[in-house]
DNA sequence: CAACCCACCTGACTGC
DNA sequence: TGCAGTCAGGTGGGTT
């Protein structure tokens, strides 16, 4: 999936296509994605008004007018992302695309969903329920807000067993960080993503929690990794992995001591690292 | 509880 | 050209 800074890409690519514009249709050319899709109460954004384009974690949060204020709830899952197609006013509406599975209809443009391994979602939520929304109430600390530093990372590693990388790749603790970000944050603070949390000393955190915030900025700033599936929301590449340190770049030479970068495999899920200077 | 493993789904790529 | 195997950004659910 797009991880916090490729969902940051497509909510600030998206944000002037949306805010501002009156949804006229939203249509779905099916029922469910990785859950049910809560049709009825979308439609309840007819008629409705962008006010915002927000994220919380890898969801976007597409925020319209009204009493009720709701809030199309967004996840790209693995392979998710958002076309804007613009069009005269009265053009008849483009075909479907492959694996496009929703689209809203503005006056002058189209927003469509397309994600072809549908681990994506769409939810439905109001401002005043938002916070207990099922897929949100359970997530962590933002790591690029405050409260993310490394007492925080102390304080949530106490006696867990789990590795590093797992530590920051669980959302219930802290959000956004996926497999790429998880490899090169711990490649940047010279720990190595095996080592068990609980063992992590407050310098090793304090390193770790700025190197996240160094990685996901970085990241932000470069629009993004492009591979694969993934493009923005303007089909525009994101430029991160060329600054990418280790990830995808396992026999290849760590730019920082030399040795050789390694794959490891854990639950079906590679991780880079390189065993010359993390510890 | 924590830790682990798996499923969900499609497409791209590799090697035979 | 085809086919089998592997891998890919996430995350909830089930089992130890």
């Amino acid at each position: 999936m797009p991880e916090l800074p490729e969902v940051e890409t497509v909510r600030a690519g998206a944000e002037p296509h949306l805010v501002g514009r009156r949804v006229a249709e939203i249509e779905f050319a099916r029922a469910d994605l990785r859950w049910p899709i809560p049709i009825d109460e979308l439609g309840r954004l007819r008629g409705r008004t962008c006010t915002a384009v927000a994220r919380r974690s890898k969801y976007l949060l597409l925020c319209f007018d009204g009493p009720e204020r709701p809030i199309a709830v967004v996840h790209l899952g693995m392979s998710g992302r958002l076309a804007v197609d613009l069009h005269a006013r009265r053009a008849a509406p483009p075909p479907w695309k492959k694996h496009e599975h929703w689209r809203m209809r503005f006056q002058d443009r189209l927003v469509r969903y397309v994600d072809p391994r549908r681990f994506g979602a769409l939810g439905f939520a109001t401002a005043a329920g938002l916070a207990a929304h099922p897929w949100l109430a359970p997530l962590g600390q933002e790591p690029l807000e405050p409260g993310f530093d490394g007492a925080f990372l102390h304080r949530i590693s106490r006696k867990k067993k789990c590795s590093v990388k797992s530590l920051l790749m669980d959302a219930r603790l802290v959000v956004g960080v996926g497999n790429i970000y998880a490899s090169e944050s711990c490649w940047l603070a010279r720990v190595r993503p095996r080592r068990a949390a609980g063992s992590l000393r407050v310098a090793d955190c304090d390193a770790l929690a700025a190197a996240v915030q160094h990685v996901l900025r970085a990241a932000i700033a470069s629009g993004g990794t492009s591979f694969r599936d993934f493009v923005g929301v303007d089909e525009g590449a994101g430029y991160f992995a060329r600054e990418l340190q280790v990830y995808e770049r396992s026999g290849e030479t760590c730019r920082r001591c030399g040795a050789t970068i390694r794959r490891t495999v854990d639950v079906g899920r590679s991780t880079y690292w390189c065993a010359g200077c993390q510890r």
